[in-house]
DNA sequence: CCCGAAACGTTGATATATCAACAGGATAAG
DNA sequence: CTTATCCTGTTGATATATCAACGTTTCGGG
């Protein structure tokens, strides 16, 4: 993973902030390449230098997010619940507009939008090693059942916090929704 | 004046607005061209293809908007002088950090800052042509001490207004020189 | 004083982005 | 149906930006 041309960053960062302001305004399938080019001030041409089309771009810049949420992962496992949840706050708290809009797009037929979705699965992956098997306490229950528990759980604080503004800040709610997942892991 | 190509618009922009930026933040003189690249995420062999030097920089980023203001001028010769005020507000409004720290900057030995006189001469040579000739209020006066006197009051009125977090919209700031000038031309 | 680090300004080779143009498909109005 | 318009994907030639490298200069510390 060494250096990457620093244009390639530029184009590509701008397409994605074009592509998430512009699905603020409007649905994605109604958004067309021209608009997105004239948006993120790239030539028409350039978008198909990294993308095949609108959906793919889409794409990976879900993939993009979802990545970087896996690598916190690695990063946290050592660390008590309530401390490793605040960088993933926070990063939801830097992302705000991708995440609120992602979260609040309204499933456009047959394209995207199976962000949630693809969300819980990160998630519910990232739980797996994290169930606690020793204290004896999750004997009767079924691994899956517990993930799904977890994971649409963290998912649905996630998007409530987010669909309100952030009510609380980040070290807030990391605290709190650990002391929640701990219990129930 | 026909298309220049995206690439050198969003490089000089970036480089402008990246001196902009670290004007703020510290002497010019102490700014180096490392840190200018690095503010606009550009290579620093670029500056190069543009700028001579970080004062060459300066200078047509300073050019630039006493352009942008001459343009103004055309536009609004033939309307009243309170209507022909507000897009310059607005223009103040929309670039206050560039005009505020131009303003703020303490001319910094042999380099830049000439700013303000600068922008006093371009409003002089702007009024040249509006002072009044025919109602005989000015027979007695001589027309130098005339535009010095309108060009200073209306620089300071707006380096007061500037550095004031611009306590008044454009529009009640238009009306209100406009009529002073009236008065003074 | 000398040294090393950092900034400078420049170069050549290369990578990327741009632009104009094209042909095809979709859409909507007459 | 036909036309006009807009969007798409793609192409080739060109312009611009990047990177690594270099020798030089500047500057502060030892």
């Amino acid at each position: 993973m060494s250096k990457v041309d620093r244009r390639i960053l530029k184009t590509q960062e701008a397409l994605k902030q074009a592509v998430i302001e512009l699905m603020t305004e409007k649905n994605f399938d109604e958004i067309t390449i021209q608009e997105i080019a004239d948006r993120a001030n790239v030539n028409r041409g350039t978008i198909y230098l990294h993308y095949q089309d609108k959906y793919d771009l889409l794409d990976k810049l879900i993939e993009t997010h979802l990545i970087s949420l896996g690598e916190m992962d690695k990063w946290a496992c050592q660390l008590d619940w309530a401390d490793a949840l605040i960088p993933y706050f926070e990063y939801f708290e830097q992302n705000y507009l991708f995440f609120s809009t992602m979260l609040a797009s309204k499933e456009a037929k047959g394209a995207p939008s199976s962000f949630r979705i693809r969300l819980l699965a990160s998630f519910m992956e990232g739980f797996k090693g994290e169930i606690d098997k020793e204290s004896g306490k999750n004997t009767d229950l079924n691994d899956e059942v517990i993930l799904q528990f977890a994971g649409t759980a963290y998912v649905g604080v996630i998007e409530w916090w987010i669909r309100n503004g952030m009510p609380y800040p980040p070290q807030v709610m990391a605290k709190q929704v650990g002391a929640l997942l701990e219990r129930s892991l």
